[in-house]
DNA sequence: ATGGACTCTGACAACGTTGTCAGAAGACAA
DNA sequence: TTGTCTTCTGACAACGTTGTCAGAGTCCAT
């Protein structure tokens, strides 16, 4: 900047005032910086930039999700960065792996960073830890999962009510012996949508037998052994619920290879890429990703815009998508 | 700092000794200002440090995708991040969505919040505006496809010879009428995989039909359509080669829809999530984008560290998996 | 010509940190 | 005791920028 000053034969500040797009600089002027700028190629340090200006703030937020590479994050992540962008505002993301740890590490190198504003689907148990944070002036909203002993906005989806919804789908069908297989029980979504299971099936006056139940289920392999044990039953379920993503890939591999495929019904919460194709295709309780991304980011930047109104809880709705998997008959 | 300074009795020089671990501070004082951070919560300012340091490191690369939603670029991040993180290094990550424009506006952000290296996924057709940014220290990979313009280290799957490879495989099998589905021209390495076709085709000394192949096609619809067209052929292809993701499942369906799924031999490029659980399972030519983009990292990183040797270009290669629709006979 | 209002510009300090360097304090040998 | 060396500490300037403020210049009405 001191260059681009002296080459165009006046002070840094009226560079600064000319990078910037300040008013009252003569034409002229402008010109002239301008032009040095072009020619000793200055690219502005938004960085020092926002070290001095009076809102100090760093157009970067920080997002922590469970694994960028599985879709649901990407999409979560793909849409708030839209939504980002469209403020010029840029987007530092991490992988959390489900580690509390490393949820924390992040979190801690993006406060270090200055981020102005946090989006975290949360691993840990506690997050009283980022009150610090939140008092020092990042906004946080917290995704697909609420924080624990912290109030903060959150954008969460109706995990309960979507498995309620595919019960009530697979009951109205006739079913009655209906297996549940869930993951990790301490995964808030995951004990939530069990929840759903346990309060459809007392809704609906079935009695739940816990031999149709296998929880903490983690990747594929695991659902495929569950589902194993669930069909090996002396009276074997007519319908299962897959509580998750990579469950329902196990269990509709298992049913495929034991020819059940097209009599015992299945429902899967959570889409999953080509389950049309399948045969039959998979009936799932669809989460919208991008809805949940777009509206966290929303709240926000409402918040560093100055919003101080108390804590938004909102709930992004499942749809089921029927496709053949869900409509078979006991 | 100046409080932390205050509250231990010791100068902010001291401070900043124990926060970076120096060595030479008495243990007594490293006591005290660690209670004193502590007790103030005092979060270390890495940005303000980096713009004094004497090494100017943001901790920070900028990374540019095609698309942070799509399972690929997805992939490529997390394993980016994965090597990035073991360093102590943040992900700052943008969506180019094949636009010459978006690309320059990121690098430009990245390049402004002074990142220490660029991973590009390059959309633009020119990229010695790049050289600035080079000539300033920062550090740039390629991956998927090669620069233009500008000498620079790049990681590239081996695109022609994957398609020759499965298009080996269709031959050996006795087809002879191969249709090819292509992406947009434009993009380099569906020319490179258009390449490859033809290259194969002439190896084998079958003579290219033009009728059979359709180039430039965005989407899956694109893809059903063009595949309809082949299919209307008076002599129609006995085996098709979809030259990308989305082509690949717009086929399928047709197929599918024309009961022709065990009928019409399909190979796809790039594996699909799933593609195993499909009647017939889908054969696939394999890119292996986590080896990509940790290669892509690892090569970032060794520049950082000062290697000045030329260029590296690092081709990834392809692996073939077979699963039945590749193993269609004529 | 004078005063007042307005426009434009630059000197200076400051943002939060670290590099440099000088110097204080302590240890040890002569 | 003195000198030398080592260990530890802090004052100060600097990183690249912008907020503040004073002042120079211009314009117009009196």
């Amino acid at each position: 900047m001191r260059e681009v000053a002296a080459l165009a034969g006046v002070s840094i500040k009226t560079v600064s005032r000319v990078v910037n797009g300040e008013p009252n600089v003569r034409p002229g002027l402008v010109d002239r910086v301008m032009a040095a700028v072009e020619r000793l190629n200055y690219q502005h340090n938004f960085t020092a930039s926002s070290l001095r200006r009076s809102d100090g703030r760093s157009a970067t937020i920080g997002v922590v999700l469970e694994d960028l590479a599985n879709p649901f994050s990407a999409a979560l992540h793909r849409s708030i960065e839209d939504v980002a962008v469209a403020r010029g505002v840029l987007v530092l993301a991490g992988s959390s792996d489900e580690d509390e740890d490393r949820e924390h590490r992040l979190v801690s190198a993006f406060a270090s960073r200055r981020v102005d504003g946090l989006i975290i689907q949360p691993s840990s148990r506690d997050h009283s830890y980022l009150l610090h944070e939140r008092r020092a002036g990042t906004a946080i909203v917290f995704v697909d999962r609420p924080p624990a002993f912290l109030d903060a906005d959150t954008v969460l989806t109706d995990n309960a009510a979507g498995v309620r919804r595919g019960i009530r789908h697979l009951v109205a069908q006739g079913h009655r012996r209906i297996g549940y297989l869930g993951d990790l029980h301490t995964i808030v979504t995951a004990a939530e949508r069990h929840r759903g299971y346990l309060e459809e099936l007392a809704e609906q006056g079935i009695e739940v037998d816990e031999r149709l139940v296998r929880l903490d289920l983690r990747g594929i392999e695991k659902a495929e052994a569950a589902t194993m044990e669930l069909l090996a039953n002396p009276r074997p379920p007519t319908a299962i619920f897959a509580g998750q993503n990579l469950i329902t890939i196990g269990t509709f591999r298992v049913l495929r290879r034991l020819e059940l495929h097209k009599r015992v019904a299945l429902i899967g919460f959570d889409d999953i890429l080509l389950a049309d194709l399948l045969e039959p295709g998979i009936t799932v309780i669809a989460q919208d990703p991008a809805g949940i991304g777009r509206t966290a980011a929303e709240v926000l930047f409402r918040r560093l815009d100055g919003d101080r109104s108390p804590s938004e809880h909102h709930v992004v709705l499942t749809r089921m998508i029927t496709r053949g998997s869900g409509e078979i008959a006991p």
